[in-house]
DNA sequence: TTAAAATACGACAAAAAGAGTCGGGTTTAA
DNA sequence: TTAAACCCGACTCTTTTTGTCGTATTTTAA
């Protein structure tokens, strides 16, 4: 499924709201995860890896917190959602380690699902935080979606 | 997980190996469960979704098989991903039944995912299988995938 | 110095989705 | 009438996703 994870919505709400937050005092897990009714033990890690990942800074004991590193202009889609769930990969077989792929020996797809894989990577890098957020308000092309 | 299922693929290396079958017996799914190693009864589960959607028509019986209804050029990969998974949702919550979204109250993401999601969806709308399989020898710019 | 509020982190459990298997049908050519 | 094919539903197995629990550690403040 071409699908994003849970853990990606709780980020992008998270810093978002993060970005919102002009007071001295840092944001907490508890926080955010009661406003938005996020479990907080699994907000906590996600806000955890994304201290690693140098997107926020944690400030712990009481008082503690969290703060955004960077405005949103300067983080991307493609940044959120590799740090919260790895690399993207659309096809299971990757073009440098052929042994897992079961199909290799006659495999006609695997070099074009890569293109594409990388057209859209590209595609997430080349949109903002920021401009995510002022699409709320866009009167953007809505295309008409396939099904459902 | 930004992730296509293995049923997309096996149902677009059927639609290619098709596309190059100019014999005038129809292609049958053993075949090309043998030839790609796949295994027969999820091939002919995938192709037989394909008949319902349109793609293929299928002939019953001894010498029986598939073939294409359809050139490439008329094929895109979106329509082949929403046959055979169902429609591309980026985000659990539908913007259209709330109630399905605990962060219904509060939710900031909701429609800027959505807005994306369309764009996501106009962008695989935009390639034809044809154009897929010419991918295999095109020097596009492959850009640097993020992570791994 | 102790209590409380916060982050940090690993192990586990439950739920959902993905992938594959099995057992039976039906259709049709030879 | 047999064999090769499509058709189809129920089931199992595995992996991934999602959530829970318990326990540290850090820090402020009474």
């Amino acid at each position: 499924m071409l699908k994003l994870s849970k853990k990606v919505e709780y980020a992008i709400i998270s810093l978002l709201e993060m970005a919102d937050n002009h007071d001295e005092s840092p944001v907490t897990a508890r926080m955010i995860a009661s406003k938005y009714r996020i479990p907080p033990e699994i907000l906590g890690k996600v806000l955890q890896t994304m201290v690693k990942k140098d997107f926020l800074t944690s400030l712990q004991g009481v008082k503690g917190g969290y703060r955004l590193n960077k405005p949103l202009e300067a983080i991307d889609v493609l940044a959120v959602v590799e740090a919260v769930e790895g690399p993207i990969t659309l096809i299971s077989c990757k073009s440098t380690d052929m042994e897992y792929c079961r199909q290799v020996l006659n495999c006609t797809i695997k070099m074009p699902m890569h293109v594409i894989q990388n057209e859209l990577v590209q595609f997430f890098n080349s949109i903002t935080l920021q401009e995510l957020k002022n699409k709320q308000f866009s009167k953007e092309p809505m295309v008409a979606a396939g099904g459902n």
